[in-house]
DNA sequence: TAGAAATATTCAAATATTTAAATACTAAAA
DNA sequence: TTTTAGTATTTAAATATTTGAATATTTCTA
């Protein structure tokens, strides 16, 4: 993983309300729905929007559409990549 | 490890310079001196000076005084809880 | 002790991020 | 087809980050 994508995944992970995105996989198991994290999230609409827009944009959210809602899916390979090259460095 | 310590260190592993810091351990093995950092970064001695800061703060650096030099460890310790808390979000 | 070397701090400017209000878009439902 | 529900975009304000110039601090050395 070049350090271009390391410098934008630890962005996207540099917010407690993003970290409260991802962490809410383990409860939710498999995927969370765009109104689940409205929910969860003491934000409005456009904030939250914002937000999965960085995790997404990191790829550590692939979205898919449902008709008009939308679901997120934990990429665990991008994860997975990330945690690697952080391993890297200690050695 | 708590959401906020998470944040802490994904904001300071979110710039390329900081990577790069890290990044040359692999290379000094053991310890970096802050004059090498200096050297390495294309930016003036109060930027690395900040920029290294972050790193102490978040606790990925332990620094050493020696006389007028500094002398930074690798803080593997700090490194492996963050990767863990980063496991614990696949499951 | 005076001067030099290494690092830190202060300050200000430029840029980026976070947030919410207003609005737009898209797809389902009435 | 009009309305409604879900999500995205635009805009602007507040705040945070990055950077370098100037300066301060600390410690070694002559």
């Amino acid at each position: 993983m070049d350090i271009k994508k390391i410098e934008r995944i630890s962005r996207a992970l540099s917010d407690t309300n993003r970290i409260a995105i991802l962490q809410q996989f383990k409860k939710k198991k498999d995927c969370l729905y765009c109104a689940e994290v409205n929910d969860l999230l003491d934000l409005t609409q456009p904030s939250v929007s914002h937000h999965l827009k960085q995790l997404v944009d990191a790829d550590l959210l692939l979205p898919q559409k449902e008709g008009r809602n939308l679901k997120y899916i934990l990429n665990q390979q991008v994860l997975d990549d990330y945690i690697a090259s952080l391993n890297e460095l200690k050695d």
